[in-house]
RNA sequence: GCCGGGGUAGCUCAGCUUGGUUAGAGCGUACGACUCAUAAUCGUAAGGUCGCGGGCUCGAAUCCCGCCUCCGGCACCA
């Protein structure tokens, strides 16, 4: 638990120009949600954010593909990426947009800020532009002929046949019109990033939250030397550089998009906190950054020295828990092959929890990759939150509703194996708790597994439809025992712990319990229980069957 | 090529930092038990030369060297 009373929890921004798919989920956004959940219930003053990261060539040149402007563009995805994670019960508190005034705002200003500082420096370079689009063309939107191997239709940046860059691409055309482009100077802003280098080291190496993987990683890069980074793009579509003599151009994206924790955030605190001050309650916060592998570069090099660079007006991250990637059946997801699932279509084909449950189940707080399995996937579904944990809280249930009528019956005096019970039912809260804490959602997982796999053995050894003396207080361990798991379950599966409780008749939402209280017996003797029926359904294999051939048939 | 991480039961992995009882877990498999429960559950068992080869050591999955193999990174690319 963190020490400071409020947490500030971002996810990676999703570039608003295409669909969320289970590789996001996996990584970031799945993470991220059970950690804040677990916060909440423990009564931590807890903020999810996140929001689309609107700006950039791609956006541009889609929207015009499209017959839109790229603002109408991005309100698309904007609305579409927050449905599809509501789907998935990802609960933000704030789903904003890099493109909102607040963030053009803050980013202009950490850009001025950053100049005062010395860290800004201008130069021109010369670049690919396209006279007929009336575009200057980044790298990758200029192709030709590689002056290695003589592939055509290359990118500039990357040849796919001998995967070198070269360095001056032949016969270049831009990849829009066909037409040759021409060679035009342009004003360019840098950010000095070597300004940072000792700063960034020291700051990776005296905070202990930070994975050591990733660290002695990102030092290395340090030790390689940083290069600066051309923070500016001759664009329409971005934030302004405000500057009289830049007019036209804007910031690179990966500039804006990280500043747009900090505005969201300000925004949500000083509209839901009025009179609070949005920057001081930002930096008495923890703040963490959840992220995919793929992003680490920006996130514990460039992201830290432009706060650096602003005197941490706002502060350095606590934590930046970094994860791999998913595959899918074993291979690379790929959304231009066509080999991804869309968030959308899955939550709409499964119960979401069903995807919550297996990816937590597999998502190790590390670097290492992941990877979607149709048939584990089924597996772990049905053998583990079905046939045990299912089964578990239906049981205890089910029989409390034949033979009780649902009325809990009153315990009596306790023997060995109720005291274990009772004991373990304490043991399950705190070791979960102490694992959702250090990010180990899937050990979390695991024990929570244990637990009820040790409800189903005392329950079998109590035998309370034969053993009429002590069904009484086996039974009252029990339910009390389902509600403690219903808690417990709430960060992994929040619809299916919903629905547990709804049966246990409780009142009020499984949200809004208190994470310790599940280490207590709380239900009382005389309460009765709601309709009782079971929480999972069971994956059949023709489902699986079906799934598999469609994600073939697309590739 | 360079750098980093991995290769442990059929599958997924833990253990390796601080070498030491018959190398662990979950799933799967076989057999048995039970019947409250969504043919769910419970018990028992089989199953591993810990990538390969050397070395240090009384003793190595665990430390050192070499090799094979897989994955990732090598900076404006999300």
């Amino acid at each position: 638990m963190p020490e400071n009373k409020s947490s500030i929890i971002t996810s990676a921004l999703p570039y608003a120009n295409g669909e969320i798919h289970l590789g996001h989920i996996a990584s970031t956004y799945l993470p991220a949600d059970i950690y804040t959940r677990f916060l909440r219930l423990n009564g931590h003053e807890a903020y999810h954010i996140c929001a689309s990261d609107d700006f950039g060539t791609p956006i541009l040149i889609k929207a015009e593909k499209e017959g839109k402007t790229p603002a109408e563009y991005v309100q698309y995805w904007n609305k579409r990426d927050y449905e599809d994670f509501t789907s998935l019960g990802i609960s933000f508190d704030l789903f904003y947009r890099t493109s909102s005034p607040e963030n053009v705002k803050f980013v202009q200003y950490v850009f001025t800020k950053l100049r005062e500082n010395g860290h800004i420096y201008d130069q021109d370079i010369v670049q690919f532009y396209c006279e007929y689009d009336d575009k200057f063309l980044p790298d990758r939107y200029v192709v030709g002929k590689c002056p290695f191997c003589g592939a055509e239709n290359q990118y500039s940046d990357l040849c796919e046949k001998c995967g070198r860059v070269p360095d001056q691409i032949l016969e270049p055309k831009c990849a829009i019109c066909g037409r040759p482009p021409v060679k035009k100077t342009s004003k360019h802003y840098f950010f000095k990033l070597s300004n940072f280098s000792d700063k960034l080291k020291g700051w990776l190496l005296s905070n202990s939250n930070l994975q050591p993987d990733v660290k002695n990683y990102v030092i290395n890069w340090i030790n390689e030397g940083l290069q600066d980074w051309d923070v500016t793009r001759d664009l329409s579509w971005g934030v302004p550089i405000p500057l009289a003599e830049a007019a036209g151009k804007v910031f690179y994206g990966w500039f804006d998009n990280h500043l747009c924790y900090i505005s969201s955030a300000v925004k949500l605190i000083e509209d839901k906190k009025p009179g609070t001050d949005g920057k001081k309650f930002w930096n008495d916060s923890n703040i963490l950054h959840f992220i995919g592998k793929d992003i680490v570069y920006h996130h514990y090099l460039f992201l830290p020295a432009m706060r650096m660079g602003i005197d941490e007006e706002y502060k350095l991250p606590d934590l930046i828990p970094t994860r791999g990637h998913l595959m899918l059946q074993n291979q690379k997801i790929s959304k231009s092959r066509n080999w991804y699932i869309g968030l959308k279509q899955f939550t709409t084909e499964f119960n979401p929890d069903y995807l919550r449950f297996y990816i937590a189940s597999i998502a190790s707080y590390s670097q290492t990759d992941l990877n979607f399995d149709f048939d584990a996937f089924a597996e772990k579904i049905n053998n583990e939150l079905l046939a045990n944990i299912g089964n578990f809280v239906n049981r205890a249930l089910s029989f409390t509703q034949k033979t009780y009528g649902g009325k809990i019956p009153a315990a009596r005096q306790y023997d060995d194996e109720d005291k274990a019970a009772v004991l373990e039912i304490a043991a399950a809260v705190k070791e979960t708790g102490a694992l959702i804490s250090e990010n180990e959602t899937d050990r979390a997982l695991r024990r929570i597994l244990k637990f009820s796999t040790f409800l189903n053995q005392y329950f079998q050894k109590k035998q309370p439809w034969s053993n009429k003396e002590t069904a009484d207080t086996t039974v009252y361990i029990a339910v009390n025992a389902v509600r403690s798991l219903a808690i417990l379950l709430e960060p992994f599966v929040p619809f299916s712990s919903e629905k547990v409780w709804t049966q246990l008749n409780l009142g009020g939402s499984i949200h809004q319990q208190s994470w310790d209280s599940a280490s207590s017996l709380i239900v009382e003797a005389g309460h009765a229980l709601g309709k009782v029926e079971p929480i999972f359904r069971r994956i059949e294999p023709a489902e699986i069957e079906k799934q598999k051939v469609k994600l073939g048939a697309m590739k």
